[in-house]
DNA sequence: ATCGCTGCAAATGCTTTGCAAGTAC
DNA sequence: GTACTTGCAAAGCATTTGCAGCGAT
């Protein structure tokens, strides 16, 4: 559930940026952040916001995605799935750019998990002396095969 | 450059699956092959080929891309700017799932370069042994800004 | 009252598919 | 000759955009 600091706190963000408080809006945030750990794509968020306000449009679940990611306050994730997947940035202050969280996804079952692990440091200083580059930010994704499914390849 | 012996490695692989060799597949890998590092796009692939090969349809193309991916001699990279990207398979032998090779994003200029760096087996381990998870494949990306970018962000 | 937001429908853009003709084996 | 392949055009699907009406401030 979203708290009432929470949702105050996204109010101010959007009149911050001169953007308007909407029902849409706040709802959309609300079934991410009521949904942590779901990856829900646009057409499920749509569904879940839906149901609570009918007249929503899936356009409108689209220009909000954009809005929150501008904001800092939802990621996207790619599963190469045909479809984006969001979910909601763990820093909600939307400043922060590391967001120390991946995933893991079973080849065989499809379900994804998190970890919160951390050993890119190091890694990071490693690359950045060696190439000059800047690093902010990094995403990692691991492929496997869960418990359930055996941690055996199918076929 | 494709080698004779790869190409020829590569007939023996498609007449291993019962699948026929054809001068547009041939063609397909040697393109992604000489732009080993560029990260080519369907469109970018077609055009490549279609010059030496002007029949070619987009569609073989596409298709050939599943075919190669699935003989794991070419790997699909996504930087979620709306087109998939491939390039060549390093163990280009169809066998091994470790690619130990990642990328790095710049975030203003959005050049794409690459690092060979790996650090990932402690993090695996570690993830294995706590999950139960059996982890065959690991994806990387950093995002930062590149030297003759600064180092610094935009605006 | 203003200017942003929304919903709808249409458009876009990448990728996939159906099908008849072509080609490898 | 028998599949498998190809090119074309059409279809599919996620996402974006144009626009008139609606709603927040």
């Amino acid at each position: 559930m979203i708290s009432n600091t929470e949702k105050e706190k996204f109010k101010e963000l959007l009149k911050a940026k001169g953007l308007k408080v909407t029902n849409q809006r706040i709802l959309v945030l609300q079934a991410l952040s009521e949904n942590e750990g779901k990856h829900l794509t646009a057409e499920e968020i749509f569904e879940l916001v839906k149901a609570d306000y009918p007249g929503l449009g899936m356009a409108t679940v689209y220009r909000t995605i954009l809005v929150l990611m501008e904001l800092h306050l939802i990621d996207r994730i790619n599963f190469d799935d045909g479809q984006a997947r969001y979910e909601i940035a763990r820093a909600s202050d939307g400043s922060a750019h590391h967001h120390h969280h991946h995933h893991l996804k079973c080849l065989k079952c499809g379900k994804v998990f998190e970890f919160e692990e951390d050993m890119m440091e190091g890694l990071e200083t490693e690359i950045e002396k060696k190439t000059g580059f800047k690093i902010v930010d990094h995403e990692v994704k691991l492929y496997g095969y869960c418990r359930e499914c055996g941690g055996l390849p199918i076929e």
